[in-house]
DNA sequence: CTGAAAGCGCTTACAG
DNA sequence: CTGAAAGCGCTTACAG
């Protein structure tokens, strides 16, 4: 019983011979671990929980494709579950009121404040995701979002803008990390900072950059020539927005995303927009998870952890290519 | 023992009082069942699988994010499958192969042929999602494609247009559903079929939909005034090949989608589409997948369920309003 | 290195 | 209507 127990999981001090026999026996009669069993056995559910705004969003579905495939390899199953941007939801996960009990967390927060960390009852391994960090209260993986800000500004640069926009919904806090990057952008090419041209919104919308930029324009400074929004979803709403205002992309003005989601090159233009590593992000978050969960580094202080990103370039900076 | 068991499955023949004590104490001490096992007991995984081509895709995401919703109330949870729209792996899915014991399987087809279910050897409970209908070869739910197609047809012809191009990957199938439905409102129009605007492509994709446009604008016969598309990822690459063309949405040419994938609002011009009822295909499907699982209905022959749509009305066939 | 035994938390005949 | 007992398929000290 142990031994077959020792071989299937992979344990040391079988003997090769013993191993290969079982091997062959696990072979013929297709034997496959019952997980419910074993998750019994072991006080454990065999499932972590995902938590997203909306599954629907192209750019957390793609994340939990990436989550989902990885996580199976590991054995466990990922329960899926939506916050609709709410924060009270996203508190409640963080608790984790589940309908099944659950061995760990990965959050992708909107909401949530580094006091909401603070004041977790529940001791449920978690990793956070997402743009904001929260120093050691908690574990944390993103891509460095002050360097992407900065690239995605560069850029734009690059193609001769100068009057450049940032549209988002976290631009009113000061310490929001693409804000800090634009700020660098601009600042490393000489630009000067144009409050009026930095447009907070509601939310990351299409309506909300679409209302941000047609107000801009309706107002009396119309001299702009560059965008940096901070989604894909926002950059969406902006250019219809310039549209609707007769202003062409990218002649007029160049825009440029953020997330790199899938309608990003099918629009038209196709959209410039900062990529990050999904599959990275997957990886890391499962590791620090499994790390936990295993008690693997049990003293290690939350950390956050960084993974790379990159700048994609297409149609709404550089214009149409001969086809 | 059995009478706690009783209570929290909600059995009959418990007395009124002793259910009262029973949720008494199960509120006191806020017990929860473990799943791992209840499922082990009854010898369950509380698994489904829910197998889509990929789950990055809006329309697959959104059916995914309804189906988890609904499957929790259930007591069940999805494990999510990426096919990549191989049908080697769709077959495998039919088969159950999958890292963990699956107590049931819905699975969103592309390639799936007749005979793939009549040799399939898995009895694990099924139900199929999508376009294509397989006899009673399978449990089955969709919306009425036919009359989708149809009614697609029918407004643009009431926008005035009467050169309507269809295309689409299964427009080769003869009994293809959305295509005798465009070709069944041709005819109530009392419009001519012609062969050349029925345009087949190599997959579903933006890519090959710019692909199809496109090459029918470079030939010599270049009246086109509407376009229906069998998906909104396809109706994007068509828009792009008109707009590359110089042709205005919908002025020129007026565009139908079908899926009603969130960008269809988000784009410029935004896309009339048809919109299935994505929370009355999950329901039909899993109450479908329950009735089997619990052989509620054990005779019951496998059966074609249909769920609503509706034509849901943008720009891209009527043009922009005033804002 | 390996076997026998207990136990994980439920469900389900089986008595009563 | 309700309790005692076995069993679901694993894992894990514990002997040897």
């Amino acid at each position: 019983m142990k031994t077959v127990s020792n071989v299937i999981n992979g344990y040391a001090h079988v003997s090769e011979p013993t191993k290969t026999r079982v091997l062959a026996a696990v072979e013929m009669i297709g034997y496959r671990p019952n997980l419910s069993a074993r998750n019994l056995a072991r006080g454990r559910s065999g499932v972590i929980a995902l938590v997203v705004p909306r599954l629907e969003m192209p750019y957390f579905a793609a994340l939990a494709s990436q989550i989902v495939d990885q996580a199976e390899g590991r054995g466990w199953f990922v329960l899926i579950h939506e916050t609709g941007w709410d924060r009270a939801a996203e508190r409640a996960a963080l608790e984790g009121q589940f309908p099944q009990r659950i061995d760990g967390l990965i959050v992708s927060a909107q909401h949530l404040r580094r006091s909401d960390l603070e004041e977790r009852a529940a001791t449920t391994p978690l990793v956070l995701l997402g743009e904001r960090t929260f120093g050691d209260a908690a574990h944390h993986v993103a891509i460095d979002n002050v360097a992407a800000a900065h690239t995605a500004v560069e850029h734009l640069v690059a193609q001769g803008r100068s009057k450049i926009a940032m549209v988002g919904a976290s631009i009113e806090t000061t310490d929001d990390p693409r804000m800090r990057g634009y700020l660098h952008g601009l600042e490393a090419a000489g630009l000067p900072v144009r409050p009026e041209l930095m447009l907070p919104v509601e939310a990351n919308s299409g309506e909300e950059g679409e209302r941000a930029i047609r107000e801009l324009l309706q107002s009396s400074s119309e001299d702009l020539d560059g965008i940096f929004a901070v989604t894909d979803w926002v950059a969406l709403g902006a250019m219809r927005a310039l549209h609707l205002h007769g202003l062409r992309v990218p002649e007029d003005v160049a825009v440029v995303g953020f997330d790199d989601i899938p309608y990003a090159r099918a629009v038209t233009p196709s959209l410039t927009t900062i990529a990050p590593d999904r599959f990275a992000l997957a990886q890391v978050a499962l590791r620090m998870l499994e790390a936990q969960i295993n008690g693997t580094d049990p003293l290690a202080e939350p950390a956050d952890r960084t993974v790379p990103f990159e700048l994609v370039v297409r149609e709404s900076t550089t214009g149409y290519r001969a086809s």
